[in-house]
DNA sequence: TTCCCTAATGTAAGCCTTTACATTACGAAA
DNA sequence: TTTCGTAATGTAAAGGCTTACATTAGGGAA
């Protein structure tokens, strides 16, 4: 269309400063390659002609365009948006920008996506999870762009990841809902398949039962997309089995969320006739009436430390070291042992 | 660093396809202006090279990114995270993608990530409310990219918007109250110092006593952040005024959701003690006990029309035409008649 | 004073596309 | 058959920046 861009170019500035345009380039990009007296004239010119540095022209030459990509399942609920803050802050900090996009947990569409901020020419990107096809990964190697795993932590997988430990949290929470006596158990999970984090909790809480000498296929098992509507219909439906559980996990805050608020339609107080559970620990989470006991996922050093490692790697070449980053039970009021029947 | 992208160039692909670089090109940008024939080799040659154009080149080249910014106050809670999914969502429908910032409600951050998404060869923004320095507008205009104003609607404001009226909304719901007999009102709001959304709501409330007669000096008044703990405090704060409102009205639904909450804490009931309103919609508002009056804001849309606008916009040169989307109070259990004393 | 080394600056070669303009080929009209 | 018009393709010139390499200047050592 209009012939966008005021098109003060660098040999505008060089010419005005009385210098190369190499010498006004190295003063925008390192700075302590150039005399002080150089930097304070270039800097006049800069200011004089309100430059500013055509992008395109700068991302062909450098062939860099300190822009991260960030590819997240969903912006709506506060799971993911937490993090993704505390990220692009630490990004900013850094010079970077965050491109981000959406999969609606959609395989298919991550990969267009993936494909897209590629050619948009991200220098990085920010996944959530390990699941995906190996030829998307073998993509992002051919095209050279590193890429970082988070929300997720697979010891098992060499790819590197600063994430948490999705099974060994649900594991421990169905832990101390067993010692506290619970013996029916029931989880509302996000569907599993493509989506570890999910499947990871799923299998915690197996590996609970197991452990504990439970049979791990008793379990009451329903899996449905994050909602609180979705959570109340579970929830309404775990309790109909013909094994009615005594405790109710959920793989999220907002399905637990829902889940507390049918109890309560139904006239089931929680946690004396049934306890629940959440995972996240939303800001939801503490104005819950009671306070939901949940597993504290702590998004906002997760997302800072991915944003550094990403840095890192992209400005530095530093090769990103997996991150372990805690995810602890928070006990709060709606689990409790069972009532002595 | 690593010399990143894999190099197959435009000039590689016209070689395999025994064609020019110009027809390649053409063949990807305006493909009805080659011969079907053609098109086919071409094609063959680019799967076969799997090459994928660089975009610091074609952004050179073009003087366009088909990249469009967002710059919100935050990513934190759920006020913008949904109209953002909505935004990109449909950006995305049209092969453009997000690029997005976030300002902490600080005016002087916003202005640097203006500058930095316009350097990042943003074609046109996205913005939150119409209230910010001139200086910026008029960068923007010297930079020849477009922005269009949502969040908001001024229509004494030439500029283009695509939102809603904050004043308006927020008289009606305190119209409403005054009809069911409050008479001594407080609102806890949002600082309304840059932040023009907030400051609407706060007119709307005084534009309500005035027709009705109250003085809206009377109008017990507190700013603060936006969130949950903020709400539980004003909350407290405003029920100690000597002329004890018996309606609070909040700025959004994440203060009225600390509120609801401090009133439970206090014994207060609610709505029967005291009536509590918020503003936005959230889907916290529905799980609330009771749930939550509140004014609906269109999110979904809003985010899905600013795109569609910007598209029109940077694709055909469409000028942006405001509009104004309807935000309607929605009754539900946390406002009620006053109790007749 | 001369020589050398280093810090500062300059020169110019890319980087890869898009697109205005030029050229060619081909079928239809005369 | 010749001529013309149009559709398809080719040629080559930007486009603005970074950076390897070349050059210069200036201070310290001998």
């Amino acid at each position: 269309m209009t012939p966008k861009r005021s098109s003060t170019t660098l040999s505008d500035v060089a010419d005005l400063a009385g210098v190369s345009t190499a010498t006004v380039s190295r003063c925008l990009n390192s700075p302590d390659q150039v005399a002080q007296a150089t930097k304070d004239k270039v800097a006049a010119a800069v200011q004089a002609l309100s430059y500013s540095p055509n992008f395109g022209a700068r991302a062909m030459a450098a062939r860099r365009t300190n822009t991260i990509g960030a590819i997240i399942p969903t912006m709506e609920n506060a799971i993911f948006a937490r993090g993704l803050q505390a990220f692009q802050d630490e990004l900013r900090r850094h010079g970077f920008t965050m491109l981000v996009a959406s999969t609606s947990y959609d395989p298919d569409i991550e990969e267009e996506q993936i494909r897209a901020l590629v050619a948009r020419g991200a220098d990085a990107l920010l996944l959530i999870g390990h699941e995906r096809s190996q030829d998307i990964y073998k993509f992002l190697e051919a095209q050279g762009v590193p890429c970082l795993v988070t929300w997720a932590l697979d010891r098992s997988i060499i790819r590197p990841s600063v994430g948490f430990d999705n099974a060994a949290a649900m594991q421990q929470m169905a832990e101390m809902s067993i010692e506290m006596g619970h013996r029916n158990l029931a989880l509302i999970s996000a569907e599993t398949a493509n989506n570890d984090r999910a499947y990871g909790r799923y299998m915690g809480v197996r590996a609970a039962m197991a452990a504990a000498g439970l049979d791990p296929s008793s379990l009451v098992f329903i899996e449905t997309p994050y909602s609180i509507e979705n959570g109340e219909i579970a929830f309404e439906k775990v309790m109909q089995s013909e094994s009615r559980p005594t405790v109710v996990f959920c793989g999220n805050d907002v399905l637990a969320m829902g889940a507390l608020r049918r109890a309560h339609q139904m006239g089931l107080k929680v946690p004396q006739d049934v306890s629940i559970t959440g995972f996240d620990d939303l800001e939801l989470a503490q104005i819950a009436i009671p306070p939901l006991t949940t597993v504290h996922v702590p998004h906002r050093e997760m997302g800072r430390r991915a944003a550094l490692a990403l840095v890192n790697l992209v400005k530095e070449g530093k090769q990103i070291e997996t991150a372990e980053l805690a995810a602890q039970v928070v006990i709060r009021g709606t689990l409790a042992p069972v009532p002595n029947a």
